[in-house]
DNA sequence: TCTATACATGAACATATATTCATATATTAA
DNA sequence: TTAATATATGAATATATGTTCATGTATAGA
């Protein structure tokens, strides 16, 4: 695999954005089904603000879409991609704790 | 996919070694074939010490394994799951971009 | 032993980033 | 229109992080 600085860079962009423990959790949180932020926000336990600071990065670099309902914002992760990425390093992380 | 903390925990953390640029071009470096930390150097375009400050952070989360030869030191990226991780997500950017 | 080469490491620093707090905007209901 | 609810945003801040510079350590050769 030989990456140029145009694929290599926003990739590391993308991995930057998963690298926090909390956004990660929200992007998790909308992998399967879409989730409000109320939701996402009593789900994670972080605060409203904070949470939205995060979708807002994380919509931003289209890792989620967003679907307004009302009053309500709906969130879901943004394609399959991204599950397989989560399956891949899990693994990798479980083969390392076996050791 | 529902993640406990002690799963999304060193999970973040391993993405977060893959959020910066210099550091991701290290690992793609050593991913299909060892390689010294002088050639590292040189296809990376990084200074000595950082790149064996990036290397240091990727050896404590056993992303690359080193191996001494004389006075060269050899890296290689640890398992398939690395570069799975890096196919899946380049292949979600490349979606992006394409939009 | 002395020198040179290859790599590692500690301190220092500038910048980036996650989080909080306060406030703004949008939508619904009264 | 007014009040209430759901979400977004801007400023401020404490901490984390990438990078450089100087120096240390390990190995090989003379």
């Amino acid at each position: 695999m030989n990456l140029d600085n145009d694929t290599l860079i926003p990739l590391a962009e993308t991995f930057k954005l998963l690298g926090d423990p909390t956004r990660l959790a929200i992007l998790v949180a909308c992998l399967e089904e879409e989730k409000t932020v109320g939701q996402i926000v009593l789900q994670v336990g972080a605060s409203q603000s904070l949470v939205s600071h995060h979708l807002r990065l994380l919509r931003a670099a289209r890792l989620v879409k967003p679907r307004r309902d009302g009053r309500q914002m709906y969130y879901l992760a943004h394609d399959q991609h991204i599950s397989c990425t989560l399956k891949d390093m899990i693994d990798h992380i479980q083969e390392e704790e076996a050791l």
